[in-house]
DNA sequence: AGGTAAGCGAGACGGTACGTCGTGTCTTGGT
DNA sequence: ACCAAGACACGACGTACCGTCTCGCTTACCT
């Protein structure tokens, strides 16, 4: 998180009930403030801790609720349904389940937002929430070839963008960039039918490019 | 935009200067400053004109930027390359190049963020944004028709989200979900290779969901 | 007032309701809101008049409140009761009853306070209220002078602070000073009691003085 | 003060330099500034503050000026010059002297203003300037009774105004009163001179209500 | 009778100051 | 060393008035 493998001595130990507690104030007032009203005042008051904590811990706002959210995106798995269609679907409705609450809609937007102009905090992005779904696309896709749904990856070949890497970005991209955007721009429901028909779609394309 | 077909009479009238004025401030402020940094204050400065006047006009910051950046999706057109896919390909670089340049990029996921709890926010977007792409959707489904390519609409089929209004929503979610998440939240750029691979599967997976 | 030889010729000629209104509506925002707290526009809007009305008749507040006020001034007379005690006392009391007024009381300190450094308006302040009040003094000693009560000027003599204009100024500034003091500083009302205390020690002190 | 007995305990302690250099700040704005102009983010910018801290401390304008001003009226004196006419010469003096500073002159006049409709301000302006005066001459009327030059206090005699409180309040308004509207309604200098007439028209008055 | 110059209500305008709020830092004294 | 409390410098907020400036009308005087 912040302190990966902390060599601390003296002094008193930080501590770890405050950074649940903070933790849980911030999903808490994002639900209830989102993201432009959030304060870390608040955020402090609700946790019952002093500013002067947070700050220790945390650089800003940002990085803060990057903190606060993630941990929403390692619930995610890839249960395996049997078949490709079955296992993309699921996780298509997964993922907009997690769009669903009210923290992570606001938050996620908001970061992604700021990340624009500030290297560090898209790093983290990465980090903490973007790598951690992809991993979903790496692990379905292998369990496709697997099962024989979906060709063994090739050798490279070349600029026509059929490499493995390229059409796993291209794979993820779709799916998360299509139910983000009817979630939180069109403003439309992901439900079951959306899903299957998305899901059809996708993998009607991906024999396309192949 | 913000005041309609009103029939005020009295009273001296608004200046059109300041809102081309002021509108242009906000874009130039978004390039330099990004969304978190760009403040009224500033905004007014740079416009020669007073606080009030914005106000006057605009409730607060995320109204302004939406009608700041709104002219930027007018630009948006669908030229007849001859062939779906060469149509898609345009309109998907013409996007990615809208959403290089910083006052949209910066914009556009900050506003989204604070419509997600802001009623009245989210219409704004829809009315200025959304529907001025989407009829790009609309358009060259209908130019693909004439040509043949794709099959004239059916009546409404029930519950398999097969219909027209159903399949341009999805189009539209696909097309722009996937345009964002690459450039906003990959971080990677959209160029001519992408374009067309993208396209190829989007066309693979229209042909599957019918 | 603002207007003295006006020497106009063309065009409407201003409105004298206008001029009413609005100074009436002054001494109402005075009595409702005080000094601090009375805005231009506040009343324009009381006497259903535009701003630039106002402005085009007075520069400022200062200025307004100085003519809504000094109409009040004009109402204090001089009776005879027959002796230069009661004379006196009588002055007192009405001067008590006129700052007693709230709209009195709190434009005479504010225009004062302001006056002191602003020339044109102590020059304006004396015109309209000072020298009002202080003509009663020299007819109450001129009329008690008559009656034998106060001996007949003598010529100028000297530096010793007794010829006539130095003891009409001393005068004033004891009766005005007193009652103001008593009545805005003090907080404490003036009544016949005091009236005739203060009038005693008045005319005891002034024949100390000669 | 603002903060009387406290008995707080936690948190960082307030500032005594920000209070000092405030205050100095505010007299120093008065003497350039006025009543009239003098802005609250102008003294905190001359104190080298946030106006935060002055609002903190303060209420408003009128109690920040009438703390600020209050230390000038501790600095007077009463001295022992032997004669009860030589001592209400020298505070007669001594007032106008602080009445030529301009802080004093342009914010007395002022706060009373406001004080009209503001009873807290009058209960302030009261503890801090009215009574510290009015001790001035409980002492120098005690004094005078030890000289014989005045009667001693006889007991209560009903309303005919000379009992010992009554006849204080009085001279005390006749006092102030007199210099304050001398210096500050009609314009003219207290002298020596004029100093030597009032106190003798003041104590000749002094015998007659006995 | 018509022309014209000023007055007028309305309200937008560029400013300045307001008093409040949030940020991130810094003292306190108390674990 | 850590913590809760809270003061601090800073800077933006959105509002209120200021005094000025268009607007599109009256309204009276002067040819």
């Amino acid at each position: 998180m912040h302190n990966g493998t902390s060599a601390k001595r003296t002094g008193r130990p930080r501590s770890a009930d405050a950074d649940h507690a903070i933790l849980e104030a911030t999903r808490a007032a994002l639900v209830e403030l989102g993201w432009g009203k959030l304060t870390m005042g608040d955020v402090a008051t609700r946790a019952g801790v002093a500013k002067t904590t947070l700050y220790r811990r945390w650089a800003g706002k940002n990085e803060l609720v990057v903190d606060a959210v993630a941990v929403l995106f390692d619930e995610l798995e890839l249960p395996d349904r049997g078949s490709l269609q079955a296992d993309i679907e699921d996780v298509v409705l997964q993922f907009a389940a997690l769009l669903a609450l009210p923290e992570a809609r606001t938050a996620l937007m908001a970061v992604v937002a700021e990340s624009t102009h500030d290297d560090a905090l898209r790093l983290r992005i990465r980090e903490a929430i973007v790598d951690r779904q992809k991993r979903l696309v790496v692990l379905g896709r292998r369990r496709a070839q697997d099962r024989g749904e979906l060709p063994p990856d090739e050798p490279s070949q070349g600029p026509d963008g059929t490499d493995a890497a390229t059409q796993i970005d291209l794979i993820f991209d779709v799916i998360a960039g299509a139910v983000v955007h009817r979630t939180l721009v069109s403003g439309e429901p992901v439900d079951p039918t959306w899903a299957r028909t998305f899901t059809t779609l996708l993998l009607g394309g991906l024999a396309a490019i192949r």
